[in-house]
DNA sequence: CGGGGAAATGCTCAATCGGAGTATAACATG
DNA sequence: CATGTTATACTCCGATTGAGCATTTCCCCG
């Protein structure tokens, strides 16, 4: 939370010690362009869109939503809350300041506004290339996280050991098999005691090697940001979130590669359309897509009936555990 | 938050236009006995156990599992965050004043202590007769609950009537089926929106009839443990919470009784054992129950490994939609 | 000591689901 | 018109799930 806040600059409450007591609203905003699954950074990309929770606003959605449209120009669609932060280490340098920060995750079209700070478009994957097994398990994976892991492993005491290496082989699966993208927080998380992402370094925290790929950000920002990514590769898989972030009119495979991005692996082509089918989610608009480089795709569309129906029932992929 | 909440009576924080902002944080503390699914409530069933955030504690759970602790007398096992609101109409009365409660779901084992206020356990149904469908559906959702939505829907104007009726008809289930578990929040909501429940009595809505049987709670804890109520019911099905519940040996029937209790629905007595054993959850004490009523069960307990080696990996339930 | 009641426990069966593969159709391009 | 590329339709099989039947092993009661 250095400097940069946004915000009014009304200054923060204060009791009578002159300890703050404030709320934080930090966004995980993400869109899909072109399957490639992106996250709305600020100041260059080391931050998420945050901003004070304030007393004109009606609730901490609302204040959410409108931080987040002050600062990139976007409208907000589908919002719901991930974490609510208080530990003492995350008040960077004054040790009397105390912040609540309450996190959410929206989900947006990203076509719909290049508005003002919309630059800040990144791909996710920028942070967590580990995370991105669409053409199967990164080789960074085997070169530089398993190795910097064992070598955490064997620093650690007699006890320690096994534990760690267990903790390791579970987080990222041993030779490809095993791997739940649901998970991504406990990787990071796992990265970080290793002391083998910046942020830990960066903390204090002493490294069990050089430091893996992917870009860092500021206070605990990619922590946040993984937490978002697991909640939402968790929840594709049981509601029908993906089509907020779809055009009106999109091709199976435009969706398929949509879930693909989100979930960083790839899918059995004919069982999501197998899927997508019984399930009634989409129908057709009637035309199709012929820029497809074979033969023409049908254009289907959101069901949004099914929002009614099954009140926020139930999307199936193919993605389900072994 | 009216008046009674515990605390040291330290003033809370205040800016300097006088507007208070502080966190105070809610659990929802449950326990299961003899197949009886348990809340733990303070000030005679009213309320759930709550304090404000102070400084002195390190981080949000370390605080709540403080004030638990010291209301109750209860060590607090498992805990994970619910829910953080902040909406201007949770702060009574005072309208300056702004509360930011972040609320936690405990799990306890009841008889680990009895200690001070621990006179507090109630049955969980008392607040929610229609949630319990143990013994097929509840007789007053016929008798008090759909007729009263009727009515509601009829209440309103020609558009809202059909989605207020499909609304009604999707939460509680049409003629018995349809029925799921994990919306009680959704059902509790619906009543209050229909001016069925004492709180949305006290809060000035208008009732579309009688009020609906079930205790009522001050400000909005009964929502709360709603919603705690529907995250427990959802993450028995995928994590193996109840575990957190159950004694250190258990009988596979007590096993059962407590998932339906949490579940608020009966499961297939051959298929839940099947499902156990072959998930290797638990493992056979060697001892056996001699007072079960009929043949000796064998004894079993929690196997504690499982959490390493499948780390946070999956229960299954025979609770599965259809 | 011989039922009868009550669970515990073992086993079967059919329907469905989920993963994976094969085959065919319809376009663009050269 | 051959070729590449994607869309779309079917098939197959093993695993899972819901439901029921049958048998076993206790206690209690007369």
């Amino acid at each position: 939370m250095t400097g940069a806040r946004a915000g009014t600059g009304e200054p923060r409450p204060r009791d009578e010690a002159g300890r703050a007591v404030a709320a934080d609203l930090i966004a995980v905003l993400v869109a899909v362009t072109g399957g490639a699954p992106r996250v709305m950074t600020v100041r260059g990309g080391t931050g998420l869109p945050s901003g004070p929770f304030e007393h004109r606003h009606r609730s901490l959605q609302f204040g959410l939503r409108a931080w987040v449209e002050e600062q990139t120009g976007l409208p907000l669609g589908y919002v719901e809350q991930l974490y609510t932060f208080a530990d003492r280490d995350r008040t960077t340098g004054d040790d009397e300041l105390r912040v609540i920060s309450i996190s959410y995750l929206g989900l947006a079209r990203e076509e719909a506004g290049a508005g003002a700070g919309a630059d800040g478009w990144r791909d996710w994957y920028d942070y967590f290339p580990w995370e991105d097994h669409r053409a199967g398990a990164p080789a960074l994976i085997a070169e530089a996280i398993a190795p910097a892991l064992d070598a955490w492993a064997k620093d650690a005491g007699r006890a320690g050991r096994a534990e760690r290496a267990r903790r390791a082989a579970l987080a990222f699966g041993r030779d490809g098999d095993g791997w739940n993208e649901e998970w991504a927080l406990q990787r990071y998380e796992l990265l970080y005691e290793a002391g083998l992402v910046a942020e830990a370094a960066r903390d204090g925290r002493p490294a069990a090697g050089p430091l893996v790929p992917g870009r860092a950000m500021e206070s605990d920002h990619r922590r946040i940001l993984a937490t978002g990514i697991a909640r939402l590769r968790a929840k594709i898989k049981y509601r029908p979130v993906v089509f907020e972030l779809m055009p009106p009119a999109f091709t199976l495979l435009q969706l398929q590669r949509s879930v693909e991005a989100l979930a960083g692996r790839g899918v059995h082509k004919q069982n999501f359309r197998r899927l997508m089918e019984q399930q009634d989610l989409v129908e057709e608009t009637g035309a199709t897509a012929t820029d497809t480089g074979g033969r023409p795709a049908k254009l289907f569309r959101f069901r949004h009936a099914v929002l009614a129906e099954r009140a926020v029932a139930g999307t199936k992929l193919p993605l389900a555990r072994g």
